[in-house]
DNA sequence: GTGGTCTAGACCACA
DNA sequence: GTGGTCTAGACCACA
């Protein structure tokens, strides 16, 4: 279910959180769905479990799971994360623009190379 | 001209190296031009001549600069820089596309949001 | 497993790139093998830590090592990396032979060197 | 005459004796000729003088050229240099194969490389 | 423990 | 003056 690449530059912990965040989004974990419990995803990955801990912990900080003592992790309601995610994607996107056209790229360029995107990966499917 | 942002989560280099990319890249230094020196600079920053020779290091590396030993460090031509700058840039945007659609985010919500920030951008000039 | 020659006047951090990346090459080290970290190789070599650490961000940046935070680092897959070596000494030959010939140095000097030089490399080991 | 390359990760000065060295030993530059003088190079590639002092130095170290005090550098016998500068070149060669071996490259793959590379190079000129 | 970043400061080659 | 390399040592993030 979640594959950790170690020839990724960021964080193990950090890729858990993105897998886990992904996920729940798109419905394959459902609201108050039991999360696995530390040590048995520690193994599975074969990954320090202070790792997984660490990654529970950020995904509970960000409102993902919630953890009840003594019985372990569960997913939180998607409502309002769908919302905040699209929020966070926007900024980054946002961000990448700014920058780029501080590099003379201009708007044109860009929004024609998204479009032009996601229309190829829109055909990819179909 | 150069300013450190400490907030900034990236490493102060990496920053360094980003800003002169921008200003190599829009103009605002041409070929041939003389960088500051690294004692220069790192006085000016009030940072350590350490840090200014490792982002020079990989602003030579990635081409924007050259150096010639005992004189300094110049601007390189910008021609082809320009066009590997904007692969770079349109990759990171398809890969946050990419993450967006896996959780769940249309392909719409997308490039509605790019094209409006877009227009912003562009009103707030005007 | 690995020397420095301070009468080299190649530095440090160079010498231990191109010894890593011939162990790599050769197979001595193989794919996903760990390198020894940073610390203990300086210890070893009775080198700055420093020092080791930009030969393996050097190595990591050629694609020999992979970094895995908090882990260590790690030998890559060398497929692709042997076609590169192989080319990058060819540019080097290629370049003694041009600056040969243009001290009036016949390709027939050369080839003829090259040859006997390998023969007798072979017979040494027979 | 002398052209110097700033974006050449050499040091001026070696790019100066490599030039001369190649001009003398290829007859451009016969024996007892007069060398340019420090001032006149060093104004006309608008280079320290310094720099063009010390590859005269060094040139004369090597037995390219020889000085008379008051009247100037002049350009040596080249009978005994072009010998010399042939074992030079040789070894190059030789250690750069023996690198070679260590990562695994044969004695065939050299060979080939360079007696291709060679015809290659006779048929531009014809 | 393992790597990443940074400072302070030294010494050297080059111009 | 200008960059290049290296040491010593600190502090942080990650596992």
């Amino acid at each position: 279910m979640i594959v950790i690449d170690y020839k990724d530059s960021r964080p193990i912990y950090e890729q858990v959180v993105d897998k886990f965040r992904l996920l729940i989004l798109n419905g394959a974990l459902g609201a108050n769905d039991k999360m696995p419990s530390v040590r048995t995803l520690a193994m599975e990955l074969s990954i320090n479990p202070n790792t997984i801990q660490r990654a529970y912990m950020e995904l509970e900080r960000q409102g993902y799971i919630y953890t009840v003592k003594g019985r372990g992790n569960f997913v939180s309601d998607t409502n309002t994360l769908k919302g905040e995610y699209k929020e966070e994607i926007f900024k980054k996107l946002d961000e990448i623009c700014d920058t780029a056209k501080k590099a003379g790229i201009t708007a044109e360029d860009i929004t024609d190379h998204i479009s032009e995107y996601m229309k190829g990966e829109e055909s990819k499917r179909s």
